[in-house]
DNA sequence: AAGGTGACAGGGT
DNA sequence: TACCCTGCCACCT
């Protein structure tokens, strides 16, 4: 169990119910790795049911680990089951629900 | 050992 | 907004 995966969840649990981050807001709050680190960081968080890796999408607010869960439209439904509106595979008001990790909201 | 791949991002066109 | 190219870095052939 590398610390490094440890750290991304960490940060993905903190992601307040109803927002959503970047791959890259966690990359640059870590200051480790890279955007791609993250992305392969959740990749194996499949099993780890106690972190919320569907409140993490791309830079567009595209949903593009939706494939990577038990079913492909499982990642959207948990997004709008928080209020989050989904329309075509991407997050609405991607702006307003953008939460960065050193803002703390919580 | 070397090259390809990927839940990405940023800048140019 | 969209598409293309480049940088990124661990993992898997």
């Amino acid at each position: 169990m590398d610390n490094y995966l440890e750290l991304v969840y960490a940060v993905t649990r903190r992601i307040p119910r109803g927002r959503v981050t970047t791959y890259g807001a966690i990359a640059d709050y870590l200051a480790l790795g890279s955007a791609r680190m993250v992305g392969w960081a959740l990749h194996q968080s499949i099993g780890a049911a106690d972190v919320p890796a569907h409140r993490v999408v791309n830079r567009k607010g595209e949903l593009s680990g939706r494939l990577h869960f038990p079913t492909p439209t499982m990642m959207q439904q948990l997004l709008e089951s928080e209020g989050v509106v989904v329309v075509e595979n991407r997050v609405q008001d991607f702006p307003q629900r953008f939460w960065h990790p050193a803002e703390d909201e919580e």
